[in-house]
DNA sequence: CTTGCACTATACTAACCAGTCAACTAAGCT
DNA sequence: AGCTTAGTTGACTGGTTAGTATAGTGCAAG
């Protein structure tokens, strides 16, 4: 029988947490070993290194995102309004997060990819895989809209990519001008870059 | 009569090209220094701290730019052949450093801007100033070809704003893909958010 | 009761960090 | 020549870093 601990989910929580609001390079081990009230010897039990918690750290966020997502996107949703419901989700993170700390913090999952992609492979390769599972939901919705002619696309896997990198970048200037105002345009832009009207706009 | 010494800018030189390559955390001021040839207490005697050191790199980065980014969105150049040039040379830029690196370091001022913007407000203010003078030269090309009937937008200043973010979000997706073929559907996505054709397709 | 193992606690290391300082060099001015 | 001052040098500080070593704890099966 084993004897199960707690230590690791509390360390896997406060790593996203922590990283997410400061940077992986600001946030020192000892502080996430403090702010989750575990040991150090306690950390190196139970991961290798740093970067292996990191790592982690991504997965499991994820994975608590998931059933959310898959709720989003389901085919008993009419595609576009996935679309919209994902922005709109989106947003509203981002606006729970703000009002939080004060401060906007982008997508977790760019913003320590972008950090981390050319000094450590192994979460460069995390945040791409993660970011293919994200883009999956959207190319399935942008294939669906096709099919029912609410939308054209020759290459729906492409446009995904174009909706998920838009979405991206627009958090990643709303973090750098700290200012939710930003994404107000998310919708908009997404819609146009699909070349759809929203749902709310034909009623 | 100054006497002028080019430590300065050797430190400007070396720490947008490190940090670029890497990240603001990972790079140590001892790191730029011995990579500049410059020595510790000099560095200390240019500027007054790494923070600071990097603020005015950003800037002056962004000045060496400037005369290109001039010509290529010179009013005597027609507006949509303007956007495809600056999109012909952002992703330019990133094959340059490709090719010189083995890895795609994505655009300098979205990515320490990314990592900092919770960390540092001097930086954050910085990215954010010069995110907006980008994006001055976008508006400004779209509003010409609203005027010229060559596409259509109520606001030129949001859409420049989604144009600028989709592009930055593509090129931290190449970053964390680390694959420049990424980069392919710039222009595309560009073109399918401003709703225009693009000019060589035209002829 | 005891052996073994999952887990914890904490002191420790060796490297590294940003930043300081006082001594030094040399160029320009009178 | 002699003074002033911009700029350089590298050793130094005090604190922090990721990661380790080792002793100890408490549970469970034999």
């Amino acid at each position: 029988m084993k004897r199960e601990s707690d230590t690791r989910q509390k360390l896997l929580n406060t790593a996203v947490t922590l990283i997410w609001e400061n940077s992986y390079g600001s946030i020192s081990v000892d502080d996430i070993c403090s702010r989750a009230g575990v040991n150090k010897g306690s950390f190196y039990y139970a991961y290798k290194s740093k970067s292996d918690l990191a790592a982690a750290a991504f997965e499991d966020h994820w994975n608590k995102k998931r059933g959310l997502m898959d709720e989003i996107f389901s085919s008993q949703v009419p595609p576009l309004e996935r679309l919209e419901k994902y922005c709109d989700r989106v947003v509203q993170d981002q606006l729970d997060k703000y009002e939080k700390f004060g401060k906007l913090c982008g997508c977790p999952f760019s913003s320590i990819g972008s950090e981390l992609s050319t000094q450590d492979e192994q979460i460069r390769k995390k945040a791409h895989e993660l970011s293919e599972r994200s883009m999956k939901y959207l190319a399935c919705t942008l294939r669906d809209a096709a099919a029912e002619g609410t939308l054209e696309t020759e290459d729906p896997v492409e446009l995904a990519r174009q909706v998920f990198c838009y979405a991206g970048g627009l958090m990643m200037q709303a973090k750098i001008e700290n200012n939710p105002a930003v994404l107000k345009c998310l919708k908009k832009g997404v819609f146009r870059l699909v070349g759809a009207n929203q749902v709310g706009s034909l009623v």
